[in-house]
DNA sequence: TCACAGAAGTAACTTATGATACAGATTTTC
DNA sequence: GAAAATCTGTATCATAAGTTACTTCTGTGA
């Protein structure tokens, strides 16, 4: 673990708190598609992302789902954050995007190293701080742009996180990420092969060019 | 302000984090419709909220706004914490939707305080699970209600946080906060009036019963 | 190789919302 | 008090998105 430790958390954390960290953790490795978190669980302790994505969904009522954002390595879950420091449930689901490798911290040990280190008091008002300004991100493109741009830009992220032009998802997956229908999904997926911006298959759509 | 401080924060923080408090802040009292942030700003100093209540919105490259959600007593901005600690620029803005009464914190003492007292700790990650939490529901409406359910639940919050049934508003500014036309407001307003919820007025709505 | 299930294409229709245009009402300003 | 500005009510039309229904395609597995 210290190996994965130094090398994406190296930089972040002084060395005495890595040795904490190393002490206390547990390395945790999972396959694509495991739920690491459900509305409504309380959390026992905080993942330390470092390799792989996990996805971030929101749902209502009725059980339609929404993506709020995608996590990589380095990154940790705020919403966690929350939980774990005020002890209540859990607002969203976490699920990974593909196989991960995680460093999970008991939460006992947070908030002494939030007095401790003031390393770890940075890294967690930063994960704030990304994570407010994503959720931002995702409330803009609801709110500001049409289904259209939002699955363009949809299909950028997903491309970025996984570091690959293709995208291995069903029409059906897209649209409950994006909280629509199947047939709308399809409608503008092929409106954009049109454009030549992308190139669908059974399973999976070739990204050829997002740019406007 | 030792008495502003108290009252609304005596619970909250220790004796000698309130001393050090009532040391370094000033407090600031502020009309209705005063601008306290613009998005691009730089912040030097963060927010406790004493009384009023203030409005927070997002806007995006058309100008087109967006009400993310209200702050009231004992709040402070979760968005003006990320900027301090940060150093980065503002992502919203902020405007006194009423008189208010802040007092207002260098951001030096800040850090300080983050490694010194853990009832300060505390309060800022409350703050941040709180922000986060309304972050989410605002996404929720916006991505799960339809506009009229948008609506009543706009008037009702508005209710809240003014703790008055009367929403001085005309449609045009509520038509900006939800991010839609002046028209669609007035005929859903029309519609709620029909179905006996409120009652129209120039310059004002009165709230009968937003329950269903 | 054939049946079946899941995935995708497409047409036709409904609905919520947005856009435009204009009229009537009320308030403000000079 | 007249003119101007602001606010609200409506009607009409346009469009994006959601719904339903059916077909076609593709891969899997018996």
């Amino acid at each position: 673990m210290i190996q994965d430790l130094k090398e994406n958390y190296g930089h972040i954390f002084e060395q005495d708190l890595l040795n904490e960290i190393n002490k206390v953790a547990i390395i945790k490795e999972i396959p694509e598609g495991t739920k690491l978190m459900e509305i409504g669980d309380y959390i026992k302790s905080m993942p330390l992302l470092v390799s792989g994505v996990i996805k971030v969904l929101r749902e209502d009522d009725n059980g339609d789902e929404l993506l709020l954002y995608f996590l990589e390595n380095g990154d940790t879950c705020a919403m966690t954050l929350n939980c774990c420091m005020t002890h209540t449930k859990s607002e969203i689901r976490a699920i990974a995007e593909t196989d991960s490798k995680l460093i999970m911290v008991p939460i006992q040990n947070m908030e002494e190293w939030m007095a401790k280190y003031s390393s770890w008091r940075n890294f967690v008002l930063q994960s704030y701080n990304n994570r407010m300004n994503e959720l931002l991100e995702t409330l803009d493109s609801i709110a500001f742009l049409n289904m259209d741009q939002r699955l363009l830009k949809y299909l950028g992220d997903k491309a970025r996180v996984t570091k690959s032009m293709i995208i291995r998802s069903t029409h059906q997956e897209i649209a409950y990420e994006l909280h629509t229908s199947r047939v709308v999904v399809s409608r503008l997926l092929k409106k954009l092969e049109n454009m030549g911006k992308i190139v669908l298959n059974r399973n999976h759509i070739k990204i050829l060019d997002l740019g406007l």
